[in-house]
DNA sequence: ATGAAAGCGCTAACAG
DNA sequence: CTGTTAGCGCTTTCAT
């Protein structure tokens, strides 16, 4: 182009740099644009990234993307992020911290300007390993111990007190807790706040009918249901720690000839795609997904633009 | 590190890239190995890949993440490349050419090495595209007219046939088709497949009752669905060209004051996730989402490294 | 406003 | 087996 323009090669790369462009007259920018056109020239992000390290790419890890209330979060961060000419680096670490790590590695060796992460544990080295590489980042949808740590995340407290008081509206008294891995947030403050609202109704908090699971599956939801009814019969509703669980137990009454919601209600949270559609139709918690992609994209983008941006912990509103 | 090791940094670079590590002693070998794991070394994919010309990169495009068919194909994609050393640049084109235009110019700029479609139409520029940038590609889910072209998808002749078999064997005689955009190969086929079945099963085609629509949505199939029941009241089943548009097609009954399966039957394609679980249970074909998205990436791969090989369009039995 | 030149971190031919 | 050197495609400082 440079030849075919008759200028240095260096004011070829003003004029196709956006940001210096000014610096050229504009004559000869007219003419250096028009000939990038026909010879269709793209530049080269590799190069441009070696140079400034910038590579404009962000990467994002999820722990499981047949999950659906991940699919919303992971458009609504690439849609933002696509928009400031970022692209996103997606990968699924199979609820695995060894391939997560692996992940982050590859993410890292490829200049990533900064991590989306949406599968944080409560006591988690990744966060510790980011912070010392100096890698923006920003949590979403679970956090960690740590504070000092941007995310995004919704209020976990408030969703389950919503549902204990909708139950309790509906005067069930005897209710019973399917929980989450109590290593990440949501599990864990979804659990407690199962118990601070129990007791808030003046409700006894039976521990035989609080049963933590491994993941947040329907398999494990099957397991704890399964034991929730063979401890604690007299129930009359489940509370699920994401919608996974309550699908799972939806299982357990069927296996155990229980009516859902006849005989014993179940609710869950989430509420994820489709929610409304199932046999029963899931009584769950609403969680803004799109908000929660979105403003973490803007945290991220805001942090990677400055990293003197003082980290944030969003808390959105179920 | 070369410093630390007393060799010349060529010679680090050898022993770090596993390709050429042989070429040292492993003597030497030994001692930077120690050294970069010591301080934490990682390549710089970026450095690499400006100088080898391959950035170990694939893009991939899909036309809505939301889509409940779409993370297993992604989730399968990512996985095998990601065993691969190749990382996954995901985006959502939002079913709109513009914007996956867009999105493949940034992908470019950045140097993948291959791209895999799911947006692909039955006529498509982008695929033209591709070919004249020599970038490897393979299309999943859907094809295009074009032939040479590698692709990944499942017989939806045989699946629709397969659905119209089951109907006529419960003595369905007078079925509906609702359809998708006639402009993607998976709206277009499976309406040819389900006129040719009809006649194979010597039932009269009404073209009344066929309703084709703009996109593969709830939405849609509810306006379509509404169509149906409006033009021709008597049918007693409903064929969706996908799940979606068959969620669709329960809203317009539900409106309708009618029952499913009770008064009409409603069928789907996909087998998306959870489509066992919805009220009713919906009666779909299975897909082999994993299946379709581990080949996809595989075929790329060999695509990758050896641009010589022969486009392939693979067929999955549903 | 433009040209000249160095260099980002790596690879790979060429020498020895 | 190892050292030397050029260069991938760009940005950016320093001159002019």
């Amino acid at each position: 182009i440079a030849h075919r323009a008759g200028v240095h090669w260096s004011t070829v790369s003003r004029v196709l740099n956006p940001q210096t462009r000014t610096m050229v007259s504009s004559e000869v920018a007219e003419r250096i644009l028009k000939i990038a056109e026909s010879v269709g020239y793209q530049r080269n992000r590799l190069a441009v990234g070696l140079k400034t390290r910038r590579s404009f790419t962000v990467g994002m890890i999820v722990p499981d993307l047949t999950n659906p209330v991940f699919p919303a979060i992971v458009r609504a961060v690439e849609h933002v992020l696509g928009a400031e000419g970022y692209v996103t680096v997606l990968a699924d670490s199979d609820r695995s911290r060894e391939t997560e790590t692996a992940i982050i590695g590859s993410m890292r060796a490829r200049q990533v300007d900064g991590l989306i992460l949406a599968t944080a544990h409560l006591q988690d080295n990744i966060v510790a390993q980011c912070r010392k590489d100096r890698t923006p980042f920003v949590l979403v949808n679970r956090t960690t111990l740590e504070t000092d740590v941007s995310s995004v995340a919704s209020n976990d407290d408030r969703g389950i007190h919503r549902v204990i008081e909708h139950l309790v509206g509906l005067n069930h008294r005897r209710i019973a807790f399917v929980g989450g891995p109590l290593d990440t947030s949501t599990g864990f403050s979804r659990r407690n706040a199962f118990v601070a609202a129990l007791q808030e109704h003046r409700l006894k908090v039976d521990h035989k009918a609080i049963v933590d699971s491994q993941a947040f599956t329907i398999e494990s939801g099957l397991a704890a249901g399964r034991e929730v009814l063979r401890a604690h019969r007299r129930i009359t509703a489940i509370v699920a720690a994401n919608d996974m669980l309550a699908l799972g137990c939806y299982d357990a009454l069927n296996e155990a000839g229980l009516q859902c919601p006849q005989n014993i209600s179940v609710t869950g949270y989430n509420d994820m795609p489709f929610a409304d559609r199932f046999n029963p139709p899931l009584t769950t918690v609403r969680i803004p997904l799109e908000d929660i992609g979105q403003q973490a994209a803007q945290l991220l983008l805001r942090q990677m633009r400055n990293p003197e941006t003082p980290a944030t912990a969003v808390l959105l509103e179920p």
